[in-house]
DNA sequence: ACAATTATAGACTATTTCATCAAAAAAAGA
DNA sequence: TCTTTTTTTGATGAAATAGTCTATAATTGT
């Protein structure tokens, strides 16, 4: 049907992850339109007639972003592995993350801060986003109490609204100076919350 | 000496909350100086005469900011009452401040996620507030075991850490929809950490 | 009264912002 | 070959950006 016209010179997802990095580290407002096409390697126009404005490709970023990131952590527990081997494999990921001196932080924590409450498409993508993240690790939990994997003193859901606070407070700490013994100690508290069965 | 000049229409820490108020919702980016000058009520010469420059005055912002914070929590521990009181009295603010529906969020959470990484008199600032954050809490719950008002499977400087993290976790959660009963479970998996003594 | 000092008001500047337009380039279909 | 379709290129526009300059206003000290 339709394979007419000047073929494009990119490739529609690298140039938007390319994207999505800049508004990572720069934010909304701190990522100008030409550092943008700069970093994608594309020219201004194209960007207008592949994602439509500034504000449409930050949507885009964004989705994408939560996208990637839900995937990665169904990946943890879909993995094989009982409860303690799947929660240590999330929590050294984490911290090779987030104490890594070079670590960019969380893009949602940033969009969270910056747009959360002017930003109605912002808000959707949030709500679901972390409707999700609840469903996922309540789930995980569920199961794992169900198979007497794990006691604790938390209910499933409890362990769930805790482990969710814990990465959100992490995307916060990995971003100011000397807390890194902070976020270790929040993994080793968050596992006394939990009784393995071996 | 110097009384001399024409006076001033304006009183320096209020323009500066006016200011401050702003950078709050609208981040450092977001605010334009044209808005702030608007908002403070001040002419833009007066502005640089003042506080210098843009950023000259945002920092002053979120310093002002970070020392009301700091007044406001050792208010909390210095207040009448056991540990247990001084607590929920704590947590009863911190609920009717993140569970307003019109909550602003956090001033210093906002400032963390824009610009923690590229601005290092905001990583100064940040350092020593947290670890004045750190050190109150972990004398208050140090002070509590010493007095054997409370009992917990976790140390007081493990209790510091979580606190602060839930805390800080809270500052994000408030601002994403229907978030609001995690923020309350929050608190209730908190007070399960720690047993009071009555 | 008058000089010295400080603050205000508003015009001005150079740069950057997001966005659009028009023309040329590169492909496919007839 | 030549029309149609799509992308790229570079110029351009209007508005907003942070910051400066100059003239005027309002006060104090002598």
């Amino acid at each position: 049907m339709t394979n007419r016209g000047r073929p494009k010179t990119f490739k529609n997802t690298e140039a938007l992850e390319k994207a999505m990095e800049l508004f990572w580290t720069n934010g909304y407002e701190g990522a100008s339109l030409n550092e943008l096409i700069e970093v994608m390697g594309i020219s201004r126009q194209s960007m207008y007639n592949t994602f439509g404005n500034k504000h449409a490709l930050f949507i885009k970023c964004v989705d994408h972003y939560m996208n990637f990131q839900i995937e990665e952590m169904s990946s943890f527990f879909s993995s094989n592995g009982n409860a303690k081997e799947k929660l240590t494999a999330l929590f050294n990921k984490l911290e090779g993350y987030f104490l890594d001196g070079n670590t960019k932080g969380c893009m949602i924590s940033s969009v969270i801060q910056e747009m959360a409450l002017k930003d109605d498409q912002v808000k959707k993508l949030l709500e679901t986003k972390y409707s999700k993240n609840f469903e996922s690790f309540h789930k995980f939990f569920q199961q794992a109490f169900k198979n007497n994997e794990i006691k604790s003193e938390l209910s499933a859901a409890e362990l769930a609204d805790l482990i969710d606070a814990m990465l959100l407070s992490m995307t916060s700490l990995c971003k100011i100076p000397n807390r890194e013994n902070q976020i270790s100690n929040l993994i080793t508290i968050f596992l006394k919350q939990i009784e393995f069965e071996s």
